[in-house]
DNA sequence: AAACTTTATCGTAATATTGCAATATAATAA
DNA sequence: TTATTATATTGCAATATTACGATAAAGTTT
């Protein structure tokens, strides 16, 4: 097999899982990191920021992209990148409902 | 290749990377969320929740449980499985300072 | 003890991901 | 037009993930 089952679960389920494996690596949590730092979107640097070859980099940029986690503008020569503010905030909710809810609810174990 | 370059990133981002990757997977979402929702630890039925096989459903607990998601302690003939809050909470909050970073700065496009 | 229950591990096949060199594409500059 | 610059795509090798049948391990019940 290795194909993930999508099709058995929830839209919700699905989609905070692609959120979330679009997170899974450093690389893309670095860049989602650098583009938070600069405040600014005017990027273009991205590839000297990280320890990797410049098509790996445009290949993990696609993946925050496909996951809704980033924005991507043509700027002349350039492709301006910024977060997807959006999709952040929906993660964020997602988590905090979860934590809230933990906290709230006695647990009888562990 | 194949292998992530772990040692080029912050311990930070390697950590966040890893719990994400966990969630990365909607079963995984799923058995999240089936923890959090029956509010007691007393587990033991997760194979029957999910479309997927014992064996499958048991490697990806094991995940959750190497990134930290969640606690599994020994019960009789079953074990108990509960969410780790810590983990969570560490996520949430994580989450929490980058949504919040980006509402209070105001970018110049996008 | 033998049978049963529950979860883990092994082995294996199918598929996905990671990384980069080489190359392509597209816009600007000379 | 011909460079130059910036990013994307292709192709490929190495490795990881996903899924499950078969089997093992460990406790419980009879």
């Amino acid at each position: 097999m290795g194909a993930t089952k999508t099709d058995h679960f929830t839209d919700q389920q699905n989609t905070i899982a692609t959120v979330a494996k679009a997170l899974g690596h450093p690389a893309r949590v670095a860049i989602m990191e650098y583009l938070m730092r600069i405040d600014s979107c005017i990027c273009g640097d991205i590839v000297n920021e990280l320890p990797l070859s410049q098509p790996t980099v445009s290949q993990h940029l696609k993946e925050l992209k496909n996951a809704g986690l980033i924005k991507g503008i043509i700027e002349g020569t350039a492709i301006c990148y910024c977060i997807n503010e959006e999709t952040l905030a929906q993660l964020q909710s997602y988590f905090k409902a979860m934590s809230d809810h933990l906290t709230t609810k006695k647990r009888n174990c562990c």
